[in-house]
DNA sequence: GAGTGGTCTAGACCACTGC
DNA sequence: CAGTGGTCTAGACCACTCG
């Protein structure tokens, strides 16, 4: 295990830092996989040559970017956006009556395209590469509350078609990790008002012209990775956007 | 110091737990104001009764939390509205060109009023209690961006007025936590798109009935006890509501 | 140089899980 | 019961700030 060396480093960062660095790398490498439980902190204690309480300031802190899930007396699980408790982290959308209720991902097309400036620019690809195109209705209470279109490099979700969307259960992000071994980790989300267009109208069962909440959305996978990026048009008549200031 | 009742205890909590609780304690009792230096680790170890590592975790939680603030060297702050790093904590809207544009509030109108029954159940107030309802514009490169409705408890404000607004540089937080001592701490908003009113249209320089972003927030203040209750109408031509998910 | 927070260690013990 | 994460301690040393 390399030490930090001390003092006139230019690139310092503390020993905890370095493990932290080296698990992420795992993960990425797909040593462990979500869901799964990695091993104990005595055990990457000594297999990375430091003590116990630094292996665990490393893991607090991925812990506390929801990549590590910890369990007292089970051990340490890699996140898994199958945890139905991941469900509502990327959905922040709630009935203005409270409660919670089930949400439905209803896809409708899925075709192949080539990337136009927009999307090479926030996918991070050449124009022209090959990208898939998602469009699909978000139903509460079998109500059409938002509807989405979804932007996906074509190398990374090769093989993705309506059937395959139709086919899986449970939340788009569950399918895209367990098919395609991709985990969003964290997204950044923009939001305006905007009037709705025809199509979004009809599939809402809204007025034409009627105003909507826009979400974009990037989202990211390890490494910082833009892998998907997203307009959802929201009505807001009976929902609303929810968010925690801290 | 206590120490904790061990196993069987029905409302066992660690010790470091309990040590955030006593700071939290002091700083609801005004102890140290907010941008002061609390007491160093090791002064309040002693002063607790326990090791410097203990009140390191405490600290730990409630920096976490945005109540302290740690510069290494110098110390550990309460923190304030007052300091600028603190700004865009409570405003989440950016420009669509991104960059960064200075905000200026310019309060329109401030009057009293007996609380109904949606303003009584939202701050915790009896029906017919005073509240103070404040209407200000927001305004990013002298152009009107929010128009925002906001209630505040009579009693906890008394003396706000519309020249007291005006006089202010600053946030309104960092008003509010200087001349009344409230200091927000956290809050939640619920995010629409409705159309825009006459009165808002004209003042946001938007035609009648065009798409805003609705923001209703309520903000909590020590011990969960809600402060403020604010409507925020954005317009959303040149600015986002910036979010990040994670 | 003195004082602050930040890191790292080693060891003891507690709380929870599952066999 | 053994194995896991969770807490607590005590002490050493590093990094940063300021007078």
């Amino acid at each position: 295990m390399m030490r930090q060396t001390p003092a006139e480093s230019p690139t310092f960062s503390p020993l905890y830092r370095q493990i932290k660095e080296l698990i992420l790398q795992a993960l990425e490498n797909g040593e462990w996989r979500p869901g799964e439980a990695i091993p104990s902190e005595t055990e990457l204690a000594q297999r990375f040559n430091v003590s116990q309480g630094t292996v665990r300031k490393a893991i607090d802190e991925m812990a506390a970017e929801n990549l590590l899930v910890r369990k007292q007396g089970k051990g340490t699980f890699v996140a898994s956006h199958n945890d139905p408790r991941a469900f509502f982290r990327f959905l922040r959308l709630v009935p203005l009556s409270g409660g919670i209720e089930p949400a439905k991902s209803v896809p409708l097309e899925c075709w192949r395209a080539k990337a136009g400036p927009e999307a090479a620019r926030i996918l991070n690809l050449k124009l022209g590469e090959p990208i898939i195109i998602v469009r699909r209705l978000l139903e509460f209470a079998e109500k059409p509350v938002v509807v989405d279109e979804i932007y996906l490099p074509g190398e990374t979700f090769a093989g993705l078609s309506l059937e395959v969307l139709k086919e899986h259960q449970g939340s788009l992000y569950s399918l895209f990790e367990t098919r395609f071994g991709v985990r969003m980790i964290r997204a950044e989300e923009r939001l305006r008002a905007v009037a709705a267009d025809r199509t979004s109208a009809e599939l809402l069962h809204v007025p034409e012209g009627s105003p909507l909440l826009s979400v974009e959305r990037v989202s990211f996978t390890y490494g910082d990775r833009p892998v998907e990026w997203r307009r959802g048009l929201y009505s807001t008549a009976a929902h609303c956007y929810y968010n925690e200031l801290s």
